[in-house]
DNA sequence: GCCCTCTGTCAACGCCCGTAGAATGAAACG
DNA sequence: CGTTTCATTCTACGGGCGTTGACAGAGGGC
């Protein structure tokens, strides 16, 4: 059976191993590390938990690979452009299921050592966000952007609170809008009054 | 030995049952649902998992009995005042160590069966936020100031994010008020412009 | 003083986990 | 065609978990 002429058995190996990396990234992203099992990512993935192990070495290693295959979200321009980027990349994601960055969170939460290693995907979100800032303490600025996208898409998809979950994401966006604005364009607000 | 003349039995199993409910509580705040084990409480309790078992019926009814002692931040007055409070307690929350709201979301997302119980008391908050907004869609405004309060609690003490866990709590106030105020106690941008 | 009650301990069960290593069988190659 | 390679599976080990039930011993009512 098995595909009667495939592309040959390193093909195949890669077929196989993209399968597994697939399962694993759903089910690291759903579940967090703790709760994903390697024997549930395998058999997801139609393999054998042994033949996970033979390919990634360790369960933590999977968790690696799954971390660093996760996209970044580019933000650039001018202040005001980066805001509205930045809006609009959360409203995709209040509209949409949970993507990547939340369950980063969720593993880092989760997992001790998994939490260096989804550190840095957060770190170059908010590095992105930090040099469309003209403001000296951009950084900070942008880790409070980042931190507020955080809390809102976890308060909608994880904590699933009421409001929000319910709410129509046009309407949280208008309402967060002021916000990211004066974070993000705003520097009036960054001294002593 | 146990104390030459206690407060008979009744008192003796109060105390100890007190002292279990302590390390479960520093131990799920600290560590979330899935890693605290039952053993573990009952070994920083200094007695043995049985008796946690016996007194509690079982590891979810411990979280639950954790959870409905975790206090709520009290929010009330108009809604300046009320903006106020709130920065101040996330002032409070900045500067100290992890506290309850944060292990409550930690076993949220580890736990399927934890979440039901504590969204609860994140809803209580949310109510009382809602209570001191004057817009007619207070419930999402105080749902999205708790998120934020969230957002931020989480990057600085679980992510710890480099800019905000090394970040003056004072600045960050500083920065995060035009946020609140526009959301507690500016209903012009509640509608379209 | 007896006996029941209740706090507390101990040992064990069954389950599921990550992981290791031997076994299998088909493809690749000479 | 024989042999080697390699993808894949099977079986098993050791450990930690939540939970259970039998057991010990001190307190308090009669």
């Amino acid at each position: 059976m098995t595909t009667p002429r495939p592309g040959s058995r390193a093909e195949q190996r890669r077929r196989t191993e993209a399968r597994i990396l697939d399962a694993a990234t759903q089910a690291f992203f759903s579940a967090g590390y703790d709760r994903t099992t390697i024997r549930a990512v395998a058999s997801a993935a139609g393999v054998d938990a042994g033949l996970v192990m033979h390919y990634f070495g360790s369960k933590q290693e999977l968790f690696r690979r799954v971390i660093d295959a996760a996209p970044v979200p580019e933000v650039s321009g001018a202040p005001g452009q980066a805001a509205e980027q930045i809006l609009a990349g959360l409203a995709s994601r209040l509209a949409s299921e949970p993507v990547a960055s939340l369950a980063l969170l969720r593993s880092m939460l989760t997992n001790p050592e998994a939490a260096s290693a989804a550190s840095d995907g957060i770190a170059r979100y908010e590095a992105q966000i930090a040099q469309a800032i003209p403001a000296d303490d951009a950084g900070l600025r942008a880790a409070i952007i980042s931190a507020i996208t955080l809390g809102i898409s976890v308060s909608r998809h994880l904590i699933k609170s009421d409001e929000l979950a319910t709410a129509d994401p046009a309407q949280v966006i208008r309402l967060l809008r002021p916000c990211i604005l004066s974070l993000a364009a705003d520097p009036d607000h960054s001294g002593r009054p």
